[in-house]
DNA sequence: TGCACGATAATCT
DNA sequence: GATTATCGTGCAA
């Protein structure tokens, strides 16, 4: 390559920024199949457009909530409160758990059938300083979205979003990945108490934006 | 470094 | 009335 072959902007900022530009996932670049979207999503980004600005980051960790899973909200069918799961794939479903938290899944199957990812780390990308601003007393970086309820925090996430197209024109998607993914683990799926055994948790290896104590 | 525990509210039984 | 796909703090070592 010769040294005038990138006509594209050169990133000149930090090593967390975007390495190229991203453009939307499309429904169709989506597996129609919960376990290979939660391996698809990982090297992802997640983006939220704000007037202030955007707010991104790649996503690390995923976790499959399968149909017949007993851990997954639409185990014992739908409710109104977990029917975004029953949208077609790429759609957000967001729900409140402990008074505290927000939870970000993308529903995973065709209409009707329940099924999700939950998404629980980001590796921070774009808006940083904003994001752990959000995430009140938090000074480092690596603990910024490790976890999905700090996650949901950093990038503004609430139950307003819950129903939204992912893969639409509006503020919150899924973009392509700015670099290549690295090696891809599994594991069992974290605070569980059924099926803790199966092995539906996905990350990237050694990425220390990864939740957990194992990366 | 690694537990135990409390906060806090929607949802479901 | 119990449960919960979590997190931050506090205390022990």
């Amino acid at each position: 390559m010769g040294r005038h072959a990138i006509r594209k902007p050169v990133s000149l900022s930090p090593a967390n920024s975007p390495a190229r530009s991203i453009r939307r996932l499309r429904r169709s670049d989506l597996p129609v199949d919960t376990v290979k979207l939660a391996r698809y999503l990982i090297g992802k980004t997640l983006v939220h457009d704000l007037p202030q600005g955007r707010l991104s980051g790649r996503i690390v960790e995923t976790e499959a909530y399968v149909v017949g899973d007993a851990a997954a909200h639409a185990f014992r069918g739908q409710t109104p409160r977990n029917r975004s799961l029953f949208l077609e794939r790429g759609r957000a479903y967001v729900y409140f758990v402990y008074g505290c938290w927000h939870m970000l899944n993308v529903s995973s199957e065709r209409p009707g059938i329940g099924a999700g990812v939950l998404l629980r780390a980001l590796e921070p990308l774009e808006g940083i300083e904003r994001m752990r601003h959000h995430r009140c007393g938090t000074c480092n970086v690596r603990d910024i979205a490790r976890g999905p309820g700090r996650l949901a925090t950093a990038l503004r996430i609430d139950r307003r979003h819950d129903g939204l197209d992912l893969c639409a024109d509006g503020p919150v998607w899924l973009g392509t990945a700015v670099r290549r993914t690295g090696p891809i683990a599994r594991s069992a799926r974290i605070g569980l108490s059924r099926e803790a055994h199966r092995l539906l948790r996905f990350y990237e290896r050694g990425n220390p934006f990864v939740s957990g104590s194992i990366y």
